[in-house]
DNA sequence: GTCTATAGATTGATAGAC
DNA sequence: GTCTATCAATCTATAGAC
């Protein structure tokens, strides 16, 4: 139909109220979650109406899947790349970095509750298979990095690369939630060090 | 009131419709959600009457305290003590034999979400931080189990037991999250094993 | 792309009798 | 302790105009 018409550029341009609604929409079902969450609040939050947001998804899960793929770019882009890419310093403080980095985000007087991708996959997985996949494969980029750095020299611990990758993602993400659940972000700092010692 | 009367014994009983209430709603708030499960859904499975239900419990909350309560009795019941308490087995094989024991109740087909009080301290602790504590209790008192038992030994591994006890929670939720992440309980069990192998 | 107004459905909770 | 009937609120989504 010749009433739709695209925007010449999707990059770099002043926010549109589509990416204030994902970006409003992110930071609330992080901290208070999807089901939780009604449009309402985000529209109030952002001053975008009903019907305008309407216009742009489809519905509430589109939203939500769109909050996904926001909360992976912003995730890999300020947590994960800064660290594991780190060039010139040693795997054990690149680790170590990453759990550093992750525990200033959960900051709980920012009302962060763990992962935000944790937190999001398990209210969405049961309506969205689509959005559990998404995030499962997100995860096995992290554990492919992060074995990537680990396969670089010798490995005193016997297992593979792959193997201590994969517990090094589990670390995270259990330290994640119960920095949570104990609204101490200092939990995901000691288990980072910890690892980094263990695996170093 | 002279309308109210307590039961005998709230001890072994054929379930009451209060204790069957409790099940379903334990069952559906694990694997579709707290918010997303309606009162109705769990009236259906159980066949009680609504307001039979709101005779139990004050509100849909006052329920979900009791279903916390249900999950930590089952799990330290069926999972945590039986594997942690076990007489003569080495300290790395009960810690192996836990997370065993977490990865058989993790099945996909029974439409697992991982660790089912992750889940309800992430919907809850918002709006009702009594959870959120009583959640932290647990894990805190899970931890000092597996510290005591890894107190009891040598510790080559220099960080002293309440560390090394503090990344093992880590990892057992990390992994339960994954494993429902990735729709395969080997998750658990691969990082059970390499936990063990560390520290043990 | 955006607005006002409203439909349509779901759901948490209560009233009052037995 | 349990039932039927119903209220009242909330929330997702759409209609139709500009």
């Amino acid at each position: 139909m010749s009433t739709t018409r695209k925007p010449v550029s999707t990059g770099e341009r002043t926010a549109t109220n589509r990416e204030r609604l994902v970006a409003a929409a992110a930071e609330r079902f992080h901290t208070r979650g999807f089901e939780a969450t009604p449009v309402e609040d985000i529209l109030a939050a952002t001053g975008v109406s009903r019907s305008n947001f309407y216009y742009h998804f489809a519905d509430k899960r589109e939203l939500a899947r769109a909050v996904v793929e926001r909360w992976i770019e912003t995730y890999d882009r300020d947590i994960v790349t800064p660290s594991l890419a780190a060039e010139g310093v040693p795997v054990g403080r690149r680790l170590a970095d990453l759990f550093q980095r992750a525990a200033q985000f959960q900051e709980p007087a920012a009302g962060r509750t763990g992962c935000p991708l944790a937190r999001l996959v398990l209210e969405l997985a049961h309506q969205d298979p689509a959005v559990r996949r998404r995030i499962a494969g997100y995860f096995d980029s992290l554990q492919s990095r992060i074995a990537a750095l680990l396969g670089r020299r010798d490995n005193r611990l016997g297992p593979d690369a792959g193997r201590v990758a994969e517990l090094a993602v589990c670390v995270l993400e259990g330290a994640l939630l119960l920095s949570h659940v104990h609204q101490d972000p200092g939990h995901v700092r000691r288990a980072g060090k910890l690892l980094a010692t263990l695996v170093a």
